[in-house]
DNA sequence: TATGAATGAGCGTTCATTCAT
DNA sequence: AATGAATGAACGCTCATTCAT
C-alpha cells in the first residue's frame, strides 16, 4: 500500500508561497522522473512534497500544468548549465567540448531532472509533445549553430547555404541523440568520469565532423 | 464504451488461435504506438482488434503481458531485418552500412513498431524497463561486435582487451542513440531517402571511428 | 455514514441492458427528486439502483446526461398523460378540464417525476435550463392552443391576431404556474380528491377567462 | 483561485460591521441568484464581496447560514414592498391590485433577490425548505386574508368558516403560483409595463374570483 | 480586524479485469 | 469459443471550512 508510506518531508507549516512552489516542483520532478507522467499520482506528489493536494492545485494548477512547469524548470536549468560554460571566444571544438561537459555534468547532478526531460510522456501529439520537442529543439539549435560556425568560420550567417544548414541540423540531431544515449550508458558504467564520457562523444563527433569538413566522406561501395 | 465508432475490423468468428493472436498484436502495437502504454486502453485495443475483451485476456494475458508481447515481436522483427541484410563476409564498414540501412528501413516501414520500441513506458524499474533495455542491449551488442571486429580484424575474441570492449560498447551506445535520434529527425524531413539518412550517420560514425582506430584523437586543450 | 446503508434493491445479476436502464432511471428520478441535482451523488444513485457506478456511466453516461434522461422520460410521461385524456372533439372547457385532471393525476401518482420536472437545477443558463424550459414550453403551448380555440371557436389559425396570441400565452403561463403551485399546495392538503383540486383551478381559470372573452375586464381605479 | 479576474469591489479596510454585512449579503445574493445554491462557491462570493473568506465566516457563518440570511433579507424586502403599497382602507380589489403591482415591481427591480426566493435550493427537507416555505406562506397568507375579507366584507374573522378559509387559501396559492409564473413569462416579454402584467393576472384572479363569490361555478359535464 | 496558507472529505469519472452465459 | 454484463479500486480535482499570523 502506497498510503502507508510516511510523508517524505517533515511538514513545515505556513511557508510563503514561493518556497512551497519550489518544494512542490522538487517533489513533482522526483515523482515524475521515477514513474513517468501517467503512472505518477497527484497523491504521491503531494505526499512527497509534504503538503495536501489542494495546495498542489492552488499553486501549480492541474497535473498537466504541473508537468509542464517541471519540464520548463528543468529545461531552463539545463540551458543555463550549458550557457554557463560557454565561451563564445573559444574555438568551436572547445565550445562543443564545454557544452558536452556541461550537458553530462547536468545529467550527472540532476538525474531526475534529466529523466523528466528525456522520457516522453504519453505519446506524440499529447499536450507535452510540444513542450518537450521545444526543449530538444533548443539544445539541437545550440549544437547546430556551433557546427555551422565551425564550418563557415565567421561567414555572415545569411550566406550559409540551405544544404549546409540541413547537414548541420541532422548532425546535431544525431549528436544530441548520441549524447542522450551515452548518458544512459553512463548510468551503467558509473565509474567513468564526466570527462571520459564527454571525451568519448567528442572524439566521435569532432573527428568525424572534421573529416566531413575536409571533404572526406564515406561512400557506399557502389558509389566508389 | 458509448462511442459510436464501429469496430475497425470485421468480426470474424472462430478463427484459429495464431491468427487471432496476430490480429490482437497488430491492434495493440497500433494503439500503444499512438497513445503510449498508459493512456492506451484495453477497450480500444479490443475494438481495433475486432474482438471482445475477454478474448484479449484469454489469448495474451494482462495489459502488461500484452505490452511485453508487442515489444518482443517488434524487437524480433527489427533484429530479423538487421540480420537479413547482414553479410558476415563483407568488410566491417559495409556491414555497418547495411545494418544502418536495415535499421532505418525498418523504422520507415514499421513506424508503429518502432515507436513501441522507442517510447519508454512508465519509467525505470517498471515491468518493461528490463524488456526494453534488453532489446536495446541486443542492438548495441550487434554494433559492438561489428566495431570490435573492425578494430581487431580477425583476432580471437578472447584476446580483445577489456578496454577495447568497453570503448566499442560506449561507441555503439552512442551510435544507436544517434540512430534513434536521426530516425526522429527523419520524421520531420520525410523527403530524404533511406540512403541519405543512413549516409549521414555512417559518415559521422565511420570517419570518426576510423580516426580513432588510427590513433587520432581529439584532446581537450589542457592535455595538448 | 451513507455508505453503511444497505443497497435498496436486491442485486439481481446479469440483467439485459434495457431492464437495467429502467432501474437506473427509476433510481435516478428518486434520488434527484429528493436531493435536487447537485446534492445528489452518483454513488447514491448507483446504490439505490443496485448496481455499481461503472454501469451507470456505461449505460446512461455522465451525471448531466443522466439528469437530462430523467427529465426527458418524465416529460414524455407527463405529456402522454395529458394527451391520453385529450378529446379534440370536446368543447374547450371540457378539454381544459380533462387536461387539468390528467396533470394533477400525474403529479399525484408520479410525485418524484413531477419534482424532477419542477425543481430547477443549478440556475438559469445551466445545461438543463433549456431542457426544463422546453418541457414547460410544451405544456404552456398546449394550454395556449386550447385558449385560442376557445376564443376563436374554429377560426382559421392564421387569422388569429398577434395580440390575442400573446394574451392567450400570458394566460396560459399564469395557469400553468397556478397549477404547479396548487400541486404543491395539494401536498399539504392530501385529503382533497383530484377532482376537487382540479376544480379549484378550473373555476379560477374558466370563469375569469369567460368574463374576459365577454369583454368584462377589471380596471384599475384611475381608469374607471 | 488561479482566476485572473480582479475582485469586483475595491477592498476597503476596517469598515463597520453593518456595512461589511451588507456588502457580503449583496454579493451573496448576486452569486446565489446566478448559480443557484450548490454551484455557488464561497470563494466567488468572497471575491465579489471584496473580502477574504475568513471574514465571510466570521460575519455570517456557514454557507447555509449565509443562504438563509439572503433569503430572510430578500423576503423582508419583498414583504416590505407589498406592505408599503397597502391601504387597509381601500376596497379589497384595489388592495389586491396594489399588492400585485408591488410584487411585480419588486421582481422587476430586484431580479436577483427574486431569483433567490424563487429557486428552491436542494430540495424538500433540505435546510432551506423551511425557510423558503415560510416566505411563500407569508405571501400566501397576505393574499388569503385579502380574499377572505373580500368575501366576508367585514365579518369578524372568527366567524369565517373552515371551508371558506380553505377555499381562499387554495385560491391564494394558485394566484401566487400564477404570479411567479407570470413574472418568469415577463422576463421573456420585457416590453410589457408593470401595469400590463399585473393587469393580466388581476383580470384572471378577480373576475374568476368574483364569479365564485356570486355562486357561479364551473362544473364538470357529469355534474351539470 | 483581516488574511494568506492550509486541509479533510468527497465527488465525478475511468480503467483493468472477470463472471455468467 | 466467445461475449455482454459487471465491478473494485483508484485518480484528478474541488469545496467548505479553519488555523496561524
Amino acid at each position: 500500500m502506497r498510503a502507508d508510506e510516511p510523508a517524505r518531508v517533515v511538514r513545515a507549516k505556513r511557508l510563503p508561497r514561493a518556497v512551497r512552489e519550489r518544494q512542490i516542483l522538487d517533489a513533482a520532478v522526483e515523482v515524475f522522473s521515477h514513474h513517468g507522467f501517467h503512472p505518477a499520482s497527484m497523491d504521491e506528489i503531494s505526499e512527497v512534497a509534504g503538503i495536501s493536494k489542494p495546495m498542489l492545485y492552488a499553486y501549480l494548477g492541474s497535473k498537466d500544468d504541473l508537468y509542464v512547469a517541471c519540464i520548463r524548470r528543468e529545461a531552463e536549468r539545463l540551458m543555463a548549465a550549458i550557457e554557463d560554460g560557454a565561451d563564445p571566444a573559444a574555438p568551436p571544438d572547445v565550445q562543443l567540448w564545454r557544452g558536452l561537459l556541461a550537458f553530462f555534468g547536468f545529467v550527472a547532478e540532476h538525474r531526475d531532472g534529466w529523466r523528466v526531460l528525456h522520457q516522453p510522456a504519453g505519446a506524440q501529439g499529447g499536450p507535452f509533445a510540444g513542450e518537450l520537442a521545444s526543449v530538444r529543439g533548443r539544445v539541437i539549435g545550440v549544437v547546430t549553430r556551433l557546427l555551422v560556425r565551425a564550418v563557415t568560420s565567421g561567414q555572415v550567417d545569411d550566406a550559409v547555404s540551405e544544404a549546409t544548414l540541413r547537414d548541420a541540423d541532422g548532425l546535431a540531431a544525431a549528436l544530441v541523440g548520441a549524447g542522450e544515449s551515452l548518458a544512459d550508458w553512463w548510468l551503467e558504467h558509473p565509474d567513468e568520469s564526466v570527462g571520459a564520457v564527454a571525451g568519448r562523444l567528442m572524439n566521435l563527433a569532432w573527428m568525424g565532423f572534421g573529416d566531413l569538413v575536409q571533404g572526406q566522406v564515406w561512400l557506399p561501395p557502389y558509389k566508389r
